[in-house]
Formats: structure tokens, C-alpha cells, sequence
DNA sequence: CAACAGACGTA
DNA sequence: CGTACGTCTGTTGC
């Protein structure tokens, strides 16, 4: 057998590791940090598993100096400082290595990509295969049909086998030429600045065209056009980059690489420092790897599975899915209201698990299928119900018995996330990893390809992987979410996963559209935005783009000489806000029409989204998403629906679009008048607030006469715009600051207005200010349902970090406890509406209003039930007001 | 081609 | 120097 030479850049492994597991979740009693040696560790364990060298060297850099940066002082600097948690853990990476008998090999002044050059170098001399596991794209200089190059991608569970094949195939030409690639086109990770304006493709032309890079370079000036400028005027860079970038293939090591066989790992050194590391799991992982006598077999999960054929589906069920839980999962494609499922996973606890084509099912399955899922007593754990649920839906299957959806567990027990990828949640509760080798489809789902069997055998175990994750992430979850005394249990079990249920049927209801009226609205926008560029270029006498405030910036603040708006990463700000001052200060036509611009490209681009997102039925199907909102709240995407213009006539139009559907009658629009507010009386217990609402007057004028000691009815208008910004703003964490600027006054008058204010609702600051103080104290702020929200950023050293945590931490239960109320009024109100057995439904929730479709003669009917609902969601110390509108459309059905 | 920045719509 | 989102466009290159 050949030899394998196994080489590894220690450092930028490392470093990818560290940045691919959350730090929080990977760290031992003492508190040492170790998410990047896990995944080092992790990764090299999957390398000896998949590629078996027969010999392993690691190499690290020794400092951040090398020749490199004695010729070139900017090479690699801007690079972030090393993060305090990273410090220390290559040491215990080299603890690992040396329990695993790894020799390490380090050079004085070169980089660890020299030493395994010139490693690599020495091996295919002496005949041997190549393996070289580097993050720095440098390596793939050396690749060629006897040196393979891993590159991790995407966390630490997968690496790309670069072969000379795949490296062409990605940059357009061969290893030997990678370097000339890589000095014209740059690498910013190292600080080397390439031409500006060439990319891989560009770069890769060149090359083939002159024959490498001193043809490029002596036949630079006859290339034409931006590029060829660009190149010209950056040739010094580009020799510069070559130079650096070059891999010392020769150096003087203290081992060669017939020195370095592996004779397998040091058992009792392998157990300590694990120990130490409190690697349980990783230990199993190694063990069996390296130990098994089958070393293909998967770790941890102990499955059984199976693929079941027609007619093998109804018994296995019987068997196995009955009184104790089983986890699915389910592949297929998902959104706008429905779905397809292309394939159906159940495992089991004890090891059986089955995958099942739903679409290759005899009678009898298909029955025993459709039973199993509707049966609320056999009990399912699924990773995001609704998908599947719309899924099954058009199938007609029905979905019940979900007793944990582990995306929604997960989300609740840490709603900072944004993302709950079941990958990443095995590997963080489970220190599990799960191998996909389904190719993701384009919508993110896991699709199956038909055609060669070996793949589909391995997707499809894939997914059992998936199902018995779940199952067994569930119980982590569970045991994770039960800490708390139990109120998350009871907000996943009675709250969010009933809602997810009623969320289900609102996307699958969708709202209908009138498209030929979009499509009106859509030609005069798009007239109405011509215009307005039209007139600007006669404004500024010659035509640019609009919409790149890149050149907007140099024409406005360099050609046109106006005065610098706030300062932005890229200059100065063009944001409509500055552009209004800028008129009021300058009345510069172009400005006005600018402005004019933006606001109908704007409308021009959501009539746009919307008519892209119209389905068949002549419905939008909107997706709502519940476990995104760091605060509980819901949002929407695709087309996002909870951000239709309302503020302006024009963009009200819009809402025009949205009609009643066939078979109904009118749209109802109802929602809650200040409920933030009411949140904050509540919750502050203020005396004089509670009464401001209890007065039953116009909140804001209420608020304005107590602050400026006037009668309720002589309160002027700006007196009470004044109060209204103060009431908005409070549950955000407003400055005086920030009040001034928004109310155009004067600091000092802002300050005023606050303190007066507070002088008059002193337990509104008591409350705010105690909230925070609890956070700190806590590390979490908690919603009136005990909803969650982790927030470390409340003792970071950083004052912008402390400032930004201290207001999230005075929002998350104001505007959390609200999103709390209306997901309990949406589940009453759709428990009334079955139980009523009203034809009328919910279609859409905007944070707090609810939009319905109203059948035939329910109008009353069903404003009394929603104001009913609604309205007696939740007790608080002040009333929960709830306005209702109906109309023939969304901007009708306003109030 | 993908990720980012800037801008802007909603509550 | 006001929270929470999603989408579009142009620009840039972890």
C-alpha cells in the first residue's frame, strides 16, 4: 500500500473551529475554553476515519512574525487581535496531538504552509500520497494528482477534497498556476491587496490567454479597458503578492517524512487529557473510529434502519411507532402554504428507525400512515412542524401528537440564535455530528436525487440520522427548557407549539390579491420613477445612477459642493433624512427629486415583490416565522407581509391590493391601540399611567396634559406630538439625545420635556431602570409568560456593546409581552372561531393586529368574538383596547 | 456568486 | 446616541 502523508496547518484549523462552535457551549467546570480544540480534534478525527494516512504531521505557525513579514510589515496585519478564548487552546490542541502521539513540526520564521510544503515537497520525492488539511487557500499551490488538498468549509463537519480537477474547476486554472491567480486577484485574509476590479474569472483569462503571470505582466499594456488600467496601475502589488505568496518547498526540518508513521494514539494519555477536556462523547467518537472493527459505522446513534418498500410501511408503524415517542423527519420542498414530501423518517429510541417514500405507498400504508400521523396518542418529535405540517397538509395527510418541536425548544431556550439548524443543535446539545450527504436543494431543505443508488442509500440514512436527533435532542432540550421551574415548558407546550399549528392554516389560507390592480400600480410607480429621474438628470445635466448612493455621495457632497451629512462607513450618509435637511437647508432641486425617487422606486419594488409572489389561487401565502425575533415576536417572509406601506396615500394604495376572496365578504382589521404602553403601566404599576388609561381620554393628550399642567382640552397639538415621541420612544430606551433629534428641539429642552415627564410617571423610570438592574443581576430579562432573552452584553466592557444590551434588555418585555398577548389572543380567537363554527379566519398578524376574512352575514358576529378574544387575552392593570375596521380591502378595513 | 452595506417599509 | 424585523439595490470580496 502507498504511503499517506498526512499534513495539517494547526493554527488556521484551529481558528476555523473556533469560529464555527459557539463558544458559550464548549467550555469545561473550570471555565476553559474548548470549542476550538473540540473541533479540531473533531475534525482530525473524521480525516483519520475517512482518509487513513499511514503518516501525520502537524504544523503551527511559531508567532505572527515570519520572513514574510519582514519583507512585507502589512502582511496579515488588520487581522483581528486573537480572541481571549482562542488563547491557550492551541496549547491543549498540542496536549491532544501528543496523547495521540502527532508529532508537531514548527520552523523560526516561516509559516506553517512552508513547513508542509516543503513536507509535501519530500513525500511525493519519496513516493508517498499527499494529504494537506490547511483553512489558507495558499495550499492549493501544491496540489497535483498525488496531493490532495482538504479544505473545511462550513463548520468543522465537512472539508472539500481539492484535486487539481476541482481547483481548475473552481478558479479557472491549474495549481501550478494558482499563485498567479491568487497575486492579481489578491487576498485580503492576508492583508495582500490584488487589482482592484479583477476577480477569479478576470485573472484566470489572463493567465490562460499570455501563458502565466509574466506574460500577463509583460503584455500588460496591451490590455484593454477598466481592467487592464486597473492592472497597470498595480503591477507593484501584484509582483509583491507573488513574491509573498510563494511556499518555501526546501527548508530544513527537524523531521522527514518517512519519520513520521503513526503508530496509533497513547490509550492511557488519550483518557486523561480528555478527561481534562471533558470530551465524553468526542472520546466514543475516537474510539469507535480508530478502534471499530467496522470503522464505517455511524457513533452514537445506535440505528437500525431501514428502507421500506410497499406493504412494509402499516406493520413497521404498528411495531414501532405507537405509545413511545418516535422522532421524523421529513424531506421534500416547503413554503408559500404548502409543500411536498419526498420522503418520510421515523427512528425510535431503542435503535429501529424507517425511511418510506410517501409517494410509493400501497393502500394499505398509505392508510396506516395517515392514521399514525393523525393520531394525537402516538406520540411524534419533529425539528420545525409547520414545513411539514403544510407538507402532509397537501398530501392530505393531517399532523397531531407533536409533543416537542425541537426548532421551537431550541428557540426558546436561546432566542438570540436567528437560525436553528438541526447540524448545529446535535452538535451543541449532543456533541453529536450529524454526516448529510444529501446535497442541500435550493431552498435549504434537504432534497433526495434519484437515480444513483448509493446516494439516495445515503441520503436516506441521512435523514433516519436526522429523525433519531431529534429524538434524542428532545430530551436535552426538555431537560434544558425544565430549569426554569417550568414556565418555558408551558410557553413551548401551550403557546408556541399550538401556535404553530394556527400559523399553518393562516399561511395555507393565504390572502387574496387583486392582481390586474397591482399590476396598474405597478406601470405607474414605474412611470412615476422615470419621471423623477428624468427630472433629476436635467437638474444635474447629465444621467448617473440613483440608486447607488456611492455615486449619489460624489455628486451631491463633491460636484454639487453641498454640506456632509452624518458621517457613514463609506462617507457620508444620503438617508432621507439627511436629504431632507439638506433641502430645507439648501432647496437644491436634485434633492426633491431625488427624494421623490427613492420613495416611488420603493413602492415600485414591494408591488414588484408582491406580484412575484402571487400563487395560483390568486392568494399571497406569506411564510410567519416563529423563531426568528430575539423579543417573541413573529415575522414574515416571502413576501414579507408585515411591512406594507400605511403612512403615506400613495403608498396606501398597496394596501388596496389586498381584497376579500371569493366566497367572503369584507376584510376585518383588528388590533390593539397601544399596547406597548399599556404593557409599561402594567408592568410598572404607575399610578398616574393606569390612570391615563383608565381615564378612557385620548392616551397621548392624557399624557401631555399631566406633563405640561394643562386642562385635557387645551392641549395643543404639538404639545401632545411632543408626549406621543416621549411614549413611543420610552419602551425603546430613548436618549434625550436621540428625542431632540427627532423632534427637531433643543437638547437642553428634550432634557426638560424627560425629566418633567418622569417627574409626573416616576414609576415608569423606577421600572425601566429596575429592569435593567435585574438583567444584569440575572443575565436575562423574562416576559410576563416567562419568555426569555439571554443578554451577556449587560457586563461587556464595551460601552456601545453595554449601552445597546441595557436598551434590548428595557424593549425585549415590553414589546415580548405584547407579542406573548396576541399569540395567546390568536389561539383563543381560533378556538372561538371552531368552536362558534364560523366560516370566517385569520389570515394575517402584524404584530398587533390581526386581519380577517369575513363569510357572508358574520360580521357582527365575529368582531364581537375577536374584541371578545382579544381583548380578554391577558388581565393587566389597565384595559386591552382592541380597534376594529372592516372594508372591501386592507386600506377599507383601516380605522 | 455570495456577502455586505445602505436605504427604507412596518410595529 | 431608539427596539424588532425583511427586502431590494449596488458594491465588494470572509
Amino acid at each position: 500500500m502507498t504511503p499517506r502523508l498526512l499534513l495539517l496547518d494547526g493554527h488556521s484549523l484551529a481558528y476555523r473551529a473556533y469560529h464555527a462552535l459557539p463558544v458559550d457551549n464548549f467550555s469545561t467546570v473550570t471555565g476553559q475554553a474548548t470549542n476550538a480544540v473540540f473541533g479540531f480534534t473533531s475534525m482530525l478525527i473524521n480525516m483519520l476515519r475517512d482518509e487513513k494516512p499511514t503518516h501525520i504531521v502537524v504544523s503551527f505557525d511559531l508567532s505572527r512574525k515570519s520572513f514574510r513579514t519582514e519583507k512585507y510589515a502589512e502582511y496579515k496585519a488588520g487581522r483581528s487581535e486573537t480572541p481571549a478564548p482562542f488563547q491557550g487552546q492551541v496549547s491543549l490542541i498540542k496536549e491532544v496531538l501528543e496523547a495521540l502521539r502527532i508529532p508537531v513540526v514548527e520552523k523560526e520564521n516561516y509559516e506553517a504552509d512552508d513547513v508542509i510544503a516543503t513536507l509535501a515537497t519530500q513525500a511525493r520525492a519519496a513516493g508517498m500520497e499527499v494529504l494537506i488539511s490547511s483553512g489558507d487557500r495558499d495550499a492549493f499551490q501544491l496540489a497535483d494528482e498525488h496531493v490532495t488538498i482538504l479544505y473545511p468549509v462550513r463548520g468543522v463537519s465537512e472539508v472539500w477534497r481539492m484535486t487539481p480537477e476541482a481547483i481548475e474547476a473552481k478558479y479557472f486554472v491549474p495549481p501550478s498556476r494558482y499563485r498567479d491567480k491568487a497575486a492579481l486577484v489578491g487576498e485580503s485574509s492576508d492583508n495582500l491587496i490584488g487589482v482592484p476590479g479583477v476577480g477569479d474569472k478576470t485573472a484566470a483569462k489572463w493567465i490562460n490567454e499570455y501563458g502565466g503571470l509574466d506574460g500577463v505582466i509583460a503584455n500588460a499594456d496591451k490590455i484593454k479597458g477598466k481592467a487592464g488600467e486597473s492592472l497597470r496601475a498595480h503591477l507593484a502589488e501584484v509582483m509583491r503578492n507573488y513574491d509573498l505568496n510563494r511556499l518555501i518547498c526546501d527548508l530544513e526540518l527537524s523531521k522527514r517524512p518517512e519519520d513520521v508513521r503513526w503508530h496509533g494514539w497513547d490509550r492511557e494519555a488519550v483518557h486523561q487529557v480528555f478527561d481534562a477536556l471533558e470530551f465524553r462523547v468526542l472520546r466514543e467518537r475516537l474510539y469507535s473510529y480508530l478502534e471499530a472493527v467496522e470503522p464505517e459505522a455511524e457513533s452514537g446513534f445506535d440505528l437500525e434502519g431501514r428502507v421500506l418498500g410497499a406493504g412494509q410501511v402499516a406493520a413497521w408503524l404498528t411495531e414501532h411507532a405507537a405509545a413511545a415517542p418516535v422522532g421524523v423527519a421529513v424531506t421534500g420542498s416547503f413554503g408559500r402554504g404548502t409543500g411536498q414530501v419526498t420522503g418520510i423518517a421515523v427512528a425510535t429510541g431503542s435503535g429501529p428507525a424507517a425511511w418510506f417514500d410517501p409517494a410509493a405507498l400501497d393502500e394499505g400504508d398509505e392508510g396506516a400512515v395517515a392514521a399514525w400521523l393523525a393520531d394525537p396518542a402516538r406520540p411524534k418529535v419533529i425539528h420545525d412542524a409547520k414545513p411539514a405540517l403544510l407538507a402532509f397538509r397537501a398530501h392530505g395527510w393531517q399532523l397531531e401528537g407533536v409533543t416537542v418541536d425541537t426548532a421551537m425548544a431550541a428557540y426558546l431556550a436561546k432566542p438570540d440564535q436567528r437560525a436553528y439548524d438541526l447540524n448545529d443543535l446535535a452538535l451543541r446539545y449532543l456533541k453529536r455530528e450529524l454526516k448529510v450527504d444529501a446535497p442541500p436543494a435550493d431552498n435549504g431543505q434537504l432534497a433526495l436525487s434519484f437515480g444513483d443508488e448509493e446516494q439516495d442509500a445515503a441520503a436516506e440514512e441521512g435523514v433516519m440520522l436526522r429523525a433519531r436527533a431529534t429524538l434524542d435532542l428532545a430530551d436535552v432540550l426538555t431537560a434544558e427548557l425544565s430549569r426554569d421551574g417550568g414556565e418555558s415548558q408551558r410557553l413551548l407546550a401551550e403557546v408556541e407549539q399550538p401556535l404553530s399549528v394556527v400559523l399553518a392554516e393562516m399561511e395555507s389560507k393565504g390572502i387574496a390579491a387583486d392582481t390586474d390592480y397591482l399590476s396598474e400600480l405597478e406601470t405607474r410607480f414605474a412611470a412615476e420613477v422615470k419621471a423623477a429621474q428624468q427630472a433629476a438628470y436635467e437638474v444635474h445635466g447629465r444621467e448617473f445612477n440613483l440608486g447607488s448612493p456611492k455615486q449619489l455621495q460624489e455628486i451631491l457632497f463633491v460636484e454639487r459642493n453641498l454640506p456632509k451629512t452624518k458621517k457613514i462607513k463609506s462617507g457620508y450618509t444620503t438617508d432621507a433624512d439627511a436629504l431632507q435637511d439638506l433641502f430645507a437647508k439648501t432647496e437644491d432641486p436634485l434633492l426633491a427629486h431625488l427624494l421623490r425617487y427613492r420613495d416611488m422606486a420603493k413602492l415600485k419594488s414591494t408591488v414588484d415583490g408582491l406580484l412575484k409572489s402571487v400563487s395560483d389561487d390568486a392568494r399571497i401565502h406569506t411564510t410567519f416565522n416563529q423563531t426568528v425575533a430575539a423579543t417573541g415576536r413573529l415575522s414574515s417572509t416571502d413576501p414579507n407581509l408585515q411591512n406594507i406601506p400605511i403612512r403615506t396615500e400613495e403608498g396606501r394604495r398597496i394596501r388596496r391590493a389586498f381584497i376579500v376572496g371569493d366566497g367572503f365578504e369584507q376584510l376585518m382589521t383588528a388590533d390593539y391601540s397601544q399596547i406597548e404602553m399599556r404593557i409599561m403601566a402594567h408592568l410598572s404599576e404607575d399610578a398616574a399611567l393606569i390612570a391615563a388609561f383608565n381615564s378612557g381620554a385620548d392616551f397621548h393628550a392624557a399624557t401631555a396634559s399631566s406633563v405640561f399642567h394643562v386642562e385635557l382640552g387645551d392641549v395643543t397639538p404639538d404639545q401632545r406630538r411632543k408626549i406621543k415621541a416621549m411614549n413611543y420612544g420610552l419602551a425603546y430606551g430613548l436618549s434625550s439625545f436621540g428625542l431632540s433629534n427627532q423632534l427637531t428641539i433643543s437638547n437642553d429642552e428634550a432634557k426638560a420635556l424627560m425629566e418633567e415627564y418622569f417627574e409626573r410617571f416616576g414609576g415608569v423610570r423606577e421600572y425601566l431602570q429596575s429592569v435593567v438592574v435585574q438583567a444584569g443581576k440575572d443575565g436575562y430579562t423574562a416576559t410576563i409568560l416567562g419568555r426569555r432573552r439571554y443578554l451577556p452584553d449587560l457586563s461587556s466592557d464595551n460601552r456601545q456593546r453595554r449601552e445597546m444590551a441595557q436598551r434590548m434588555a428595557l424593549n425585549a418585555p415590553i414589546q415580548g409581552s405584547a407579542a406573548d398577548i396576541i399569540k395567546i389572543a390568536m389561539l383563543n380567537v381560533d378556538r372561538a372561531l371552531r368552536e362558534s363554527e364560523l366560516a370566517s379566519r385569520m389570515l394575517l398578524q402584524v404584530h398587533d393586529e390581526l386581519v380577517f376574512e369575513v363569510a357572508p352575514g358574520e360580521r357582527d358576529a365575529l368582531e364581537e368574538l375577536v374584541r371578545r378574544e382579544m381583548g380578554g387575552a391577558m388581565a393587566l392593570a389597565v384595559p386591552l383596547e382592541v380597534s376594529v375596521g372592516t372594508g372591501r380591502d386592507w386600506n377599507g378595513a383601516d380605522h
